[in-house]
DNA sequence: GGTTTGAAATGTCCATACCAATTTAGAAAT
DNA sequence: ATTTCTAAATTGGTATGGACATTTCAAACC
């Protein structure tokens, strides 16, 4: 209980209060100031603390406002690496492909009307609070979840995490989703029809053949955006050469 | 680039260094009164970015001495599940099966060497600075590496970690491991006679095989361990029973 | 009623001074 | 020459006080 660093010490206190209910998530701390007085340490500590709790994803200090405590439940697991788009299609297609012929025999038939109505949602024929792309993260961690494994889900979780990390590999995926959208559908629609057979190897084939034409849709979509860019460059360069040529 | 916390703008950069290598893992970094007249911040600017960093496991801080690189892939990843010794190591099998058919194919010399040398500790043929348990993860970790795909890595790893992080299951690992460690020994070679051959599903079934044996293990073990469970129960509840016609 | 404005609250940052733990170097003893 | 001990230098930790930027919200205004 004795830590050494203040800050720590008053980081575990807060982390009492907010577990114990005084602080329910959602809810705005006191100010810097207060807490300050309230524990008898400077305000320098209390920020301190404040900045690991926020690290660990334990609360969200928002500047001229306070720091407000987040939910546990949604902590977003650190320590992600920063990964490529073709390194993190490449893990999905194989770890997902095993996940799916691992659930094939034991999917319950509450799970298949569900990834059924995930489909119909991600084609946009029923609306739902869930947008599409929630409702594709949930199509595969629905068939993640089914394998009742906690490991498996994490890793697949964790994958999709990764995902969302990157903005500018978000990107790359939202064009090359949105473009083949049809062929997605068509993918998704053999996952389910294997899973609904319970034939793991149909399954395995099925979700690795929608990773690879992703892929596929990448490398020519990684194409397309060098060219881009070095349009761009050269455009840039040409520009500033203009523009030297003015100044001087 | 231009974060809107000064400290996160100051750890951004720090981190930059690291990974840069101008302070690889183990360096102690410049002074805080250094590195604040270096970035041209106050000092409380450069210890928050630090909190943040140890926060994230990046560094440690040791109160008088300095600031330490830590090794990145040697800890982070908070939030990694709970898991029961059946789902890990189905898990593992499933997963390291695939990473080692990936591996199959472009694993380097270097790599198969120094494989050949890690079943050496384990057995306990060579005397090493890395003890048996770490060989074993190293074993795997070097096949894992050898994928060269940063996501493939970070599963393979988290798996290891949950391993460590609930010591009851460490305990039933033990056992198992230590019981048939000529078992083991065998299995290993077998993935790495697999891999010098550059043959793809012979991999996967010598690294499923060695986790498949793992099971069996376990169910006998946890069998054990049920019926030690049931003894140590029976037993306690017959004390507190004489105990309370004592009391009485 | 809707918009603008301004004061209060709040987090952010800095400079300085001092404290406590650790390391280092040099003196002293062997 | 080597070891041991002590004191100074180095380093991270904390406190204080002030200045600044952003956000919030209610009063004032059109």
């Amino acid at each position: 209980m004795t830590e050494k660093r203040l800050y720590h010490t008053v980081a575990n206190k807060l982390l009492e209060l907010i577990d114990s209910g005084v602080f329910p998530p959602g809810s705005r701390l006191p100010g810097e100031r207060d807490l300050a007085k309230r524990f008898g340490v400077s305000r320098v500590s209390i920020r301190e603390a404040g900045i690991a709790l926020q690290a660990q994803g334990r609360v969200e200090i928002k500047v001229g406002s306070g720091v407000y405590v987040l939910d546990r439940s949604s902590l977003p697991v650190y320590g992600l690496p920063k990964v490529g788009p073709f390194e993190l299609t490449e893990a999905r297609a194989l770890f997902e492909g095993e996940a799916a012929a691992l659930a094939a025999p034991m999917i319950s038939d509450e799970d298949l009307v569900r990834l059924e109505r995930l489909i119909e949602i991600m084609t946009g024929e029923v609306e739902d609070e869930l947008g599409p792309v929630e409702a594709d993260a949930e199509f595969h961690l629905t068939i993640a979840r089914s394998t009742n494994n906690h490991a498996i889900l994490f890793v697949i979780d964790s994958l999709w995490k990764m995902r969302e990390e990157a903005s500018q590999l978000q990107e790359v995926y939202e064009t090359v989703c949105h473009k083949d959208h049809r062929d997605r559908e068509d993918e998704h629609r053999l996952i389910l029809e294997a899973l609904k057979r319970r034939d793991s190897s149909a399954a395995r084939i099925a979700m690795r053949a929608h990773f690879s034409r992703m892929i596929e849709a990448l490398l020519v979509e990684s194409e397309a955006q060098a060219l881009r860019e070095v349009q761009r460059k050269s455009s840039e360069s040409r520009s500033r050469y203009t523009l030297s040529q003015q100044t001087e």
